[in-house]
DNA sequence: GATTTTTATGCAACTGGTTGCATAAAATAG
DNA sequence: CTATTTTATGCAACCAGTTGCATAAAAATC
């Protein structure tokens, strides 16, 4: 059970509302666990009531409910007692296999146009990361420790995007080229 | 949702028992959509409910309940309908990249230890990826097309080992680099 | 000034997956 | 020949995540 941590260091990032959390969940820590915001609100609530984080009023709520939500000391003991033990393995679902497994026993089933929105939207992820990479990542030298961890998880993101890509177009030259 | 249909797949390879279909789930289609014994038997009972697959007692049954399911042809439709619409991208959850981030904010954080078992599973899962390829796809000559698709299958989780391990090992050599 | 969109929060019902257990025959080990 | 393990099936309770909706202020657009 890794969303409330996923919640706790994000916040130790930066704390926030809700609101500003789920959005920042989508475009960074999100990339490795996503979480929608009804999982965001429910998971402060708990974590809350826990004393792992507390909350006031936002300083920009005006008339609004907006909270900003902080970590507390027993939720910094949480979050290393949680890191220091055993990850499970990721259990991967990946749909589109079980597809072109299917269409490796049905050849009726052509997943070529499947395929190539499946190329694009990696392309555009790899395009994102890079983005990324060369805003935030440049100055190699002077780099801290804790950056360059950061930059390390960005990199797991490009290779992974790469090698999907590389995968794909392969698959897809296979699927294109005429029965033997 | 995919896991009717991975079953339905797997049992169009070879029809079979829940608990034959159980097994062979965790060494073949499991890879890429994992399911527990329980998941599978409800989905069996529930896919001969709809007419997609149906069942006989089973030549070895002796005085057991195994039954055998075979795919019927309402569940070759169901199937061939589902391969062809478009998948949603997978949404990953991966715990140590989540915890990897947090020890880059709190440096009392050692992923050492993790990252070496980390390691080591995808070193035995690469290497238990390969003996498949060796064993199974050696002659590339005279491949029927349905070969070649399992064999890219096969090494897109090649691949997947290898990127994983290749960045866990410059990871921890980032991490047991001396602070600069 | 009225309408739409964005910001902001959250409940309720549902679905998919997990955990723990129960049953019982067949095969193997002692 | 008894005891354990493996084969084989499945229920029930639970938990995590999704879907659909509701509310309401603020900002942007018409």
């Amino acid at each position: 059970m890794s969303l409330p941590h996923a919640v706790l260091t994000s916040l130790l990032e930066k704390s926030s509302s809700g609101f500003d959390l789920a959005r920042r969940f989508d475009k960074s820590i999100g990339y490795f666990w996503h979480a929608s915001h009804q999982q965001i609100y429910r998971e402060l609530a708990r974590m809350e009531s826990l004393g792992w984080i507390a909350s006031e009023q936002a300083a920009d709520a005006g008339k609004t409910r907006k909270r900003e939500y902080r970590v507390l000391e027993a939720g910094l003991v949480e979050l290393a007692r949680w890191a220091t033990e055993p990850s499970a393995p990721i259990d991967l679902r990946d749909s589109l296999m079980v597809k072109l497994r299917a269409s490796a026993n049905l050849n009726s089933i052509d997943m070529r146009a499947e395929l190539e929105t499946h190329v694009a939207r990696h392309a555009a992820q790899l395009a994102h990361y890079r983005s990324i990479e060369e805003r935030d990542f440049k100055g190699l030298a002077g780099m801290s420790r804790s950056a360059r961890i950061q930059h390390m998880l960005l990199k797991k993101g490009i290779l992974y995007e790469e090698s999907s890509m590389t995968w794909a177009l392969e698959m897809l030259a296979l699927l294109e080229a005429p029965e033997a």
